[in-house]
DNA sequence: TGACGAATTCGACATGTGTCGAATATTATC
DNA sequence: GATAATATTCGACACATGTCGAATTCGTCA
């Protein structure tokens, strides 16, 4: 069989999506507050490490441009909504590293974990269900499409 | 005697590898080749894209200094060696990504390869395979103990 | 020995990312 | 309206990464 190992495109490949580690942090907290304003950011972050206000702003308008977030505007206080999803970040995340370290190719990848990351005998049982799941399609099936989140 | 464990102890926690993209393609060739002169990978690496000579070289030259490669010198000629494999560079990369997108929880990823990435039936069955390779020991062969995948 | 050519060294520059502080603008308060 | 409290704007570094070209070093060989 030609076995194409590939992960699947879904219909366009939309640019994708690659986040720094700031921006990761950055948009958890936006994920999970938005709309939030900029400070509200920073201060959420200052629990784990204590960045400046203007640092965390200038990454987030950095982010604006990039088109992974947008500005909605009141008065004079700008509240922060994302224009991506978590699941096209984690899509992009995981397509890359896919594409550098496994030449985009999912089986080798399982094989490594397998092998290299001693996928614990739990960890394998539930990845088992998880797949016999789909296979008998009690769950889902034909999932929805891509969910990018924009507006 | 009461040492020796060399090969990997339990709790290893090497400086995590984590290459650039150029660096991932210099090492590809690298692992492929080595011994190699800086002028065997710039050559190699012409078929996809082009780049300087000096550039590859300065670029190997850094990864000397951070540990990913070595010279060894035979009279003006410098052959580059990989100080790190193939399999820690992959091992570097797939962390990266766990951390970042799935909170380092291997079982997450999983979840959301099936319901987003479209695993599909061959590959959820290849998968279910290799899960059960494992788990029924088929060739049994207490491989590579678990470092501690995270959480 | 001296020129030739391959390999190496190095300084440089453009970007991208992470970080800030100072200046400015906008509100809320007395 | 004068002030204090906030937000926002912007220019600036410091590094890391990707890219080169020019100058220099070193064997080789006629």
């Amino acid at each position: 069989m030609p076995q194409s190992n590939n992960v699947k495109k879904g219909k366009e490949e939309k640019s994708a999506v690659e986040l720094t580690e700031a921006e990761w942090e950055i948009m958890k907290v936006v994920w999970e507050k938005e709309p939030c304003a900029a400070g509200t950011v920073q201060e959420t972050l200052a629990g784990s490490r204590n960045r400046a206000y203007s640092t965390v702003k200038t990454t987030m308008d950095r982010m604006v441009e990039k088109g992974f977030l947008k500005i909605e505007k009141i008065r004079n206080l700008q509240l922060f909504k994302s224009r991506i999803s978590e699941v096209d970040a984690r899509r992009g995340e995981f397509r890359r590293m896919l594409k550098r370290a496994f030449d985009g190719a999912l089986t080798p990848m399982m094989q490594f974990l397998i092998e290299h990351e001693g996928l614990s005998k739990e960890e394998a049982s539930q990845l088992r269900t998880l797949v016999e799941e789909q296979n008998t399609g009690s769950g889902r099936k034909e999932k929805a499409r891509n969910e990018s989140s924009d507006q």
